[in-house]
DNA sequence: CGGATTGTTGATTGGAGTCAAAACGTGTGG
DNA sequence: CCACACGTTTTGACTCCAATCAACAATCCG
């Protein structure tokens, strides 16, 4: 996967700071494989490795460097004044981790490493510089900011659930669906957070978790062990994930679809 | 502030299909006054007004244009098959809407107006190819990106909050800190949605939300009338709102500085 | 004026937060 | 290799907050 154009040839024992990959890498990561050309092959970004509870990103940290996630997965975390830790989401390989320091140059959340991660190095000015020249560079970057905005709606969605158990329930589809979207196992997930990490993010204890996880093990729709989910039965959770908060009461969306402007 | 530069003298009848604004004034509404120059006031958009409850932004559309709001105020809205509409956020004055729709050209997410608003077209292609001329152009789209990330960013904070109070509280503030950016007061908000609206965005049911804002009215942090909300002790407030999930018990902010990755 | 939407208030009840304790896993150092 | 400490996970019991249902008042429309 690493072009190792002009670096040295020893792939497995390449130190951090020398270990390069090339946009074209970057770009088949995040899945746009058909913008990856020579163009892209020349441009070359550092890599660096991050162990398991490392900090790539520390909250309010100048904004210097865009990172994508080569291999691992890390969390989003945003700390109040009290020291709770409110985790905002979570990043697999292709996801593209700081664009929230496009606001004001600072990075407003942090990322912290799930497992030993390896990230490629995009310094910011450079990449835009580079991407008035190279169109697939431009489209990364827009690429990686919707990415961003649809998996912080995907978010909101999870935490806008009434009960916990469709929270939890929506949490595991949308962690397959993500699974599948890499070529991985859409039935067998291994979660790489603590409990206490999608409690955060789903916004209820981590107790709960647990209890809606051994809830739905016993209705039959998943296995539980440890951090290794098995979904059983897919239907049956679509089925449970589709209760909302209140009922259908208004017509606000046949409302919307009548109220449509020219 | 429009520059109706050539268009008709009668400013309150002009037909939104005729009506023209310049790259400068977005910039300006976005904040950005620093950026506006001769060069992007030849850049022009047309304009277009939404009646209140118009849908600017149908969900599932395809994905052509961004919008800068100029006047008036949108919800975000995402409506599950159950029907029902779950209100991602809220955008005013300078806000950019649509960017979700960088994501598989397609808008994820709805934009409904709250009052009757006026909105510069922006054709995004246009705007990226023009962007690669004129850098200003370049730095409201990674501006706009960079708010719309803070600001989901901050719902998500809302969200978090344990109990409703808390919720409403940070709501409020939250408001006023954006009231307060755009010039206006940070003591008399007039809010532009309904109860059932703020409820949906903050996860909770709409009766609560008025029950939260009587009870911080009987205890003095605000007065409320209808719509209008005066905050009268924001410090109380504030103090109200720090109240997060459970105990800071682990050490995770510390360990967090300690773990800091070379 | 009348209908619909919005907002408020009350009573009830279930669900989830909280506290507590124990089982389990993991990594560290003796 | 074992012992120990620490974090994670699970389970239980209790309490209470907020969802829900319901009725009503206020407001905004045409």
């Amino acid at each position: 996967m690493n072009h190792l154009a002009t670096s040295i040839a020893c792939p497995d024992l390449v130190r951090s700071s020398t270990a390069r990959c090339t946009a074209s890498d970057v770009l088949r990561w995040s899945g746009l494989h058909a913008l990856a050309g020579s163009d892209t092959d020349s441009v070359l970004f550092s890599t660096r490795r991050v162990h398991a509870d490392g900090v790539l990103i520390h909250e309010g940290q100048t904004f210097e460097y865009l990172y994508c996630v080569g291999a691992g997965s890390f969390k989003g975390v945003q700390t109040d004044v009290e020291g709770y830790e409110q985790v905002l989401g979570f990043a697999f390989h292709g996801d593209v981790l700081g664009l929230d320091g496009l606001y004001r140059g600072r990075h407003g959340s942090g990322a912290v490493a799930l497992e030993d991660s390896t990230v490629a190095v995009m310094p910011f000015l450079e990449l835009v510089t580079a991407s008035r020249r190279l169109p697939a560079l431009e489209r990364l970057l827009h690429h990686a900011a919707g990415v961003e905005l649809r998996h912080r709606s995907d978010t909101q969605y999870l935490m806008s659930a009434a009960s916990s158990e469709v929270r939890v329930a929506r949490f595991l589809l949308h962690f397959a669906q993500r699974q599948n979207a890499l070529g991985l196992s859409e039935r067998r997930l291994r979660l790489r957070m603590t409990r206490r990490d999608i409690a955060s993010c789903l916004g209820v204890a981590h107790e709960t978790v647990g209890r809606a996880l051994t809830a739905l093990a016993q209705s039959g729709c998943i296995t539980v062990s440890h951090r290794d989910i098995e979904i059983i039965d897919a239907p049956a959770l679509h089925e449970m994930q589709r209760v909302t908060r209140g009922a259908p009461r208004g017509r606000s969306a046949i409302r919307a679809s009548h109220a449509m402007v020219a």
